[in-house]
DNA sequence: CATAAAGGTTTCCTTCACTGGAAGGTCAAG
DNA sequence: CTTGACCTTCCAGTGAAGGAAACCTTTATG
């Protein structure tokens, strides 16, 4: 199979697939063409990582993963540890996010948005330690 | 002003505030010596890019809001909109993060997490279609 | 007065996970 | 033969810095 069909059927870009040969984490067989000829453990691989990598899964992760996905001895807690500090993770960048956008909602809803030039959202930005307490 | 103290009251990282300098969010003078030299007006300015960067609002963002910043004929709207527009995308990488969050704490509560080996986290990575259907 | 530490300067390289483009080889159809 | 789709490699760039190297200036100490 070459590349755009590989593409086609994982929905990876096919930049994207030439990127994962180069840090191997996948290896397709070359045609005397020299075009990649990938198998189906390959087409397989490819679509491992994208879901992985859809849940948010670093690169190093998803070799993590996918080390232990071939790995028949592996002990499915070494799968969920990983699987819990990226929970972990998001949970924490959800915090962030969520604080964020109450204070950029509440500092929203505090501007008038019409032609004056006063605004409650440029005044927090500006703060001074004297002017400060919302 | 040396970039030491101003880093130490704006709480920017020295090299994120020649980083500032290097695109042109920040002018600092300079001494005899090649020293940056910041005056009050500078600090004040990357104390604001500080809040704005902490809200996630991008450089460029942070740009449009500093030029506004400094017009004092601007309309509360300009600043409005970009604000309205950073609070959407954030709302919207809340929901896939939201999403992703769902979809991996289903997985990790599925997830034995023992010696054994078999783990519903890479049974649904490995996915083909036709053991489709969560 | 000499020296050492602390803090400043520059430039270049690295990160992460791709993405885009240029220049060129290969293949199937018309 | 030509066109166009597909493939190849290589180079550069993204955002927002972080790190290292090599050097200069200021300040503190013996």
């Amino acid at each position: 199979m070459n590349i755009g069909d590989v593409s086609q059927r994982t929905g990876l870009p096919a930049k994207t697939i030439r990127y994962y040969e180069e840090i191997d984490l996948v290896r397709p067989l070359r045609g005397e063409n020299g075009y990649r000829r990938f198998r189906e453990h390959d087409v397989h691989k490819l679509g491992f990582l994208g879901r992985a990598r859809s849940l948010g899964f670093s690169i190093e992760d998803c070799r993590g993963l996918l080390a232990l996905y071939e790995d028949d001895s592996r002990a499915s807690a070494d799968v969920r540890r990983i699987a819990k500090a990226h929970l972990e993770r998001i949970d924490a960048k959800l915090a962030r996010l969520g604080a964020m956008r109450a204070t950029l909602a509440h500092l929203v809803e505090a501007c008038a948005g019409d032609h004056r030039p006063d605004c409650p959202i440029l005044a927090d930005l500006a703060l001074e330690e004297d002017s400060a307490d919302i």
